[in-house]
RNA sequence: GGGGCCGUAGUUAAGUCGGUUAUAACGCUGGCCUGUCAAGCCAGAGGGCGCGGGUUCGAGUCCCGUCGGCCCCGCCA
């Protein structure tokens, strides 16, 4: 016989399947949730009810009645309402493997609320379904405990953080999403704007401006958990919207921000049961490129870049001479037992350095029978032996070298570390590395652009006792900035700002940015700054990031609970799409086919 | 803009050198079944191989194009 629905009526849940416990036993209880399993045995008839906190057993036995045979008809993610005794189960059966596994639910009354069309894929923990099938009918995805654990830790540490801030004398303020355009960084998401035809605001890639305008205006702390926007290609760690936690504070210096923002770390950290200890190491930008290539130095192994420029200057291989004379240097890391890697591993990092930028990878296996390698016949034996030396190589070792820019040796020997290190398993799958790089350059130059770039953002004040070089030495400048570095990972970022509209006007013009571009863009900024601002700084976390690296996630897909795929397109709702000719009339925007 | 990997039942995968009617598991449907918990046993339905061309007597298999997914370079102050 069928069954019709049933009205949710008077029924109320009593407690939540996954806290159903030995305490209850012997109470009736109403429970409400989805069918996570059915093990129909004719007779007796077990459901797995799932909620948000988890299962628990429902037995249904023929003598329930009615509830028995409404329960033959029960499928999977049916949702119904049960009211029953909670009872230990019989010996030998519990279930070890559940938090409620020792009692069950012996049901007497049982409601259908809805039924379930057949899912297009089960709802079990570490699936094999293919993410664009997940994406695409995520509110099931999202039903996975997996996924919902991680979500409600989302927001264990968005309240944690707030807490944190608040008694920290942080005020919350939120900012416009409906922002002005500016040039430098990323590109933005524009928005049209119906009374302004031709004019277009843009969505902020952060609120940057307006937590210094804030300070300006005397609020002295400021927070927000905040969306950001930025339109470039997608990565695991990067999508087009993403959580920034942002700060800023007013009569600090950066030893100040670093300080009150670990304790806010240690209590995230806290909050997803990690303690950790403060202070955070800290490295200077030099420091972390020297040793790990990098400037987001993973230091939970060793492998370290070794600079032997001085050793090779003069050996006879050209690629390493020229280098050593062309300002540029030769970079080595020893790999302890890599001698035993194959031709094809080496082609491999080869690949992997040429990836980067390097022009090739020069490797040298030690033998007992000496230098293995196509550069062995280039080098006399007593510069062999200062390498060896110099890298406490021994027989059995790897040696790789890469040589030319600075900037290139380095980062693609750092990322060699990186690949060589997850080969030979050097790298701690548990445990979290901090690491705060300090002193980072203010400038850099743009060859394309043939300008100086701000390596932080246009805003960060430069060290004061370096300030001096702005003009005849612009590239040693090191700004007052800072990131915060979390197993290889940039997880947040900051700096002391501008204070004095003279500085900033200063630092927009060796920016490329002219007297006329810097009051149209940012003159309001400029203007704000004449009129008492307080020395200020502040950061900004990668809310997102710190969550995959806490949760273990391969991707911050899988902290968001509407995540976008690679072509920025929410595979659920198919965002973006078209819009009606009247939508576009009434912008002002013409769609033009690109050809 | 570029490099790499991938696309076969609802899902995950197999499919040999191009060769009969495209396999399997799980899921689904029906039946049996009173202690299961990935329940079990029996039976059954379900796809024409992302899409479009081409080569061929013959194409999941080869070629060209295209769409989509993932990873990466560039880009991301």
């Amino acid at each position: 016989m069928a069954f019709d629905l049933d009205a949710l009526g008077d029924s109320r849940r009593s407690s939540y399947c996954g806290e159903v416990n030995e305490k209850n036993i012997g109470s009736i209880v109403t429970l409400m949730g989805w069918v996570h399993r059915r093990r129909d045995h004719g007779g007796l008839i077990f459901i797995d009810l799932r909620d948000r906190a988890g299962l628990v057993q429902l037995v249904f036995s023929p003598h329930a009645g009615q509830a028995h045979e409404k329960a033959h008809e029960l499928r999977s993610e049916f949702v119904i309402a049960v009211t029953g005794v909670v009872r230990p189960r019989p010996k030998d059966t519990e279930n070890p493997d559940i938090a409620t596994g020792a009692i069950e639910v012996e049901v007497s009354s049982l409601k259908r609320l809805n039924d379930s069309a057949p899912l297009p894929f089960v709802l079990e923990d570490d699936t094999g379904v293919a993410e664009m099938t997940r994406l695409k009918y995520r509110y099931l995805d999202l039903r996975r405990p997996s996924l919902q654990k991680k979500l409600i830790l989302r927001h264990q540490v968005t309240q944690e953080a707030r807490s944190y801030l608040s008694q920290n004398g942080f005020i919350e303020i939120e900012t416009p999403v409906l922002t002005k355009s500016t040039p430098e960084g990323a590109r933005d998401f524009l928005v049209p704007c119906r009374l302004s035809p031709g004019l277009f605001f843009a969505l902020p890639q952060s609120p940057q401006l307006f937590k210094q305008i804030l300070m300006i205006s005397g609020f002295d702390r400021y927070y927000q958990i905040v969306k950001c926007f930025r339109d470039e290609d997608l990565r695991a760690d990067r999508q087009p919207e993403f959580t920034q936690i942002d700060a800023e504070m007013s009569f600090v210096d950066r030893d100040d921000v670093m300080a009150v923002m670990e304790g806010l770390v240690e209590r995230i950290f806290k909050t997803a049961g990690h303690a950790m200890s403060l202070p955070i190491q800290r490295l200077t930008y030099a420091e972390a490129i020297g040793r790990f290539g990098l400037d987001s130095p993973d230091a939970r192994f060793g492998l370290e870049l070794k600079d032997v420029t001085a050793i090779v200057a003069q050996c006879g291989f050209k690629v390493f001479t020229d280098a050593a004379a062309s300002n540029g240097v030769v970079k080595a890391i020893c790999v302890k037992g890599g001698a035993a890697f194959s031709r094809k591993d080496l082609d491999d990092l080869t690949a992997i350095a040429v990836s980067f930028g390097a022009k090739g990878l020069a490797w040298v296996k030690i033998t007992a029978e000496g230098w293995q390698s196509p550069i062995a016949k280039f080098i006399d034996d007593d510069v062999k032996k200062a390498i060896e030396s110099g890298l406490e190589a021994s027989v059995g070792d790897l040696l790789l070298f890469a040589a030319g820019k600075p900037s290139i040796a380095n980062t693609a020997l750092g990322r060699l570390r990186l690949n060589v290190g997850g080969r030979l398993n050097l790298i701690p799958k548990q445990g979290f590395n901090f690491v705060w790089v300090t002193d980072f350059p203010l400038l850099d130059y743009d060859e394309a652009e043939k300008r100086y770039v701000a390596v932080h953002h246009p805003f960060t004040a430069p060290m004061y006792e370096d300030a001096d070089r702005l003009d005849i030495d612009p590239l040693s400048v090191r700004a007052k900035a800072y990131d915060l570095v979390l197993n290889g990972t940039e997880i947040g970022g900051g700096s002391i700002r501008i204070h004095t509209s003279g500085m900033q006007s200063r630092i927009f013009e060796k920016l490329g940015i002219s007297a006329i571009d810097a009051q149209d863009r940012f003159g309001f900024l400029l203007e704000a700054l004449q009129f008492g601002t307080p020395p200020h700084g502040g950061i900004a976390f990668g809310l997102d990031r710190i969550l995959a690296i806490l949760t273990g996630s391969d991707s911050i897909r899988d902290v968001i609970a509407f995540p976008k795929t690679q072509k920025a397109a929410d595979a659920m709702s198919d965002a973006p799409s078209t819009v009606s000719a009247k939508q576009l009339e009434e912008v002002s925007i013409r769609v033009v086919k690109k050809t």
